[in-house]
DNA sequence: TTAATTTAGTTGCACATGCAACAACACAAA
DNA sequence: TTTGTGTTGTTGCATGTGCAACTAAATTAA
């Protein structure tokens, strides 16, 4: 079997570009266990809940009044319902959330978060903030971190599908 | 107070690259989640253990008879002692590693990969390749995936002290 | 209407992980 | 030597997470 110059040529650069992809992705993994292990570490440590927390009640926040169906939540957090419910458990424990019958739908209810919930998600703020400044702003330069949003959007959009 | 011309330019630099920099990690987090969890079904559903236990694997394989002290395992694999030393409980169920007593060192022991180790990771490779293809390699660029490698170090270089 | 199917959410069980306490040893100082 | 201190690794306990089975209500079809 004999392959052309061009076929050759081709071959190589995609093998060389596989390689590429693991080198890079091995520090993708690396960089996002450190990273976030940091951000987690400040929260905590300023006694403060985890990340997913502050994640649900910043969805929840968005919707003044109205709150959201649990399903909807999973959609924008990225947690399946099983996990939904317990972690909806913990923040109604805590009365940061509040479950409601749903007056459309018998089986599901509504999520709404509470005055606490909306006092406990602004003072979490500052500390998540200065958390992100220390992980991404600090290390990168302004054109580094538009170009990290660029291929993380590439990343996403390829397996989202809205 | 009176701020000079080029302070107030500063001050709005900066504040517009932490903004930046928040919507940076919102998407490094959310793909975080979505690849990973590609990559551990891939794994899971071709009947694999977690990528967990390929790390762990490899570790071990790049040291071939002389195998490695736990702590030099924590190290590079980035895990805690306590999940680690479960975690080679159950590659050690399973006859993938095997714990051997230190001669220099009473009090730990030295892990070593055992045959049945190493055709599990060999085994385990082309299907991560191949999701490694389809998560990093498929959707970029060339040059993205350079940038990413060079931005991913960047981040790393920061918070590992060696 | 009744019956079959889908969807929303919860629960039991197994497993994974973080934290603190612990046992066993190494190393250094007195 | 003994004594104290740090290191290596394990274990108990509480919490978090994935999977499968389940309840209950909505939806569709007959």
């Amino acid at each position: 079997m004999h392959l052309q110059p061009d076929a050759i040529k081709l071959a190589l650069m995609e093998k060389n570009r596989q390689k590429k992809a693991e080198t890079a992705w091995v520090l993708l993994l690396r960089s996002q266990q450190v990273l976030i292990d940091i951000v987690e570490t400040k929260l905590k440590s300023a006694g403060f809940p985890p990340l997913s927390w502050y994640d649900l009640l910043l969805e929840l926040d968005r919707e003044p009044g109205r709150g959201l169906r649990q399903y909807e939540i999973g959609e924008r957090v990225l947690l399946n319902k099983h996990n939904l419910s317990r972690l909806i458990d913990r923040l109604e424990n805590q009365a940061l959330v509040q479950r409601v019958a749903c007056n459309t739908d018998g089986r599901g209810n509504v999520i709404k978060i509470t005055e606490k919930g909306v006092h406990m998600r602004k003072a979490m703020w500052p500390i998540y903030e200065q958390a992100i400044q220390e992980v991404i702003a600090n290390p990168l330069t302004v054109k580094q971190i538009d170009s990290l949003t660029d291929i993380m959007g590439a990343l996403l959009n390829r397996h989202i599908d809205v």
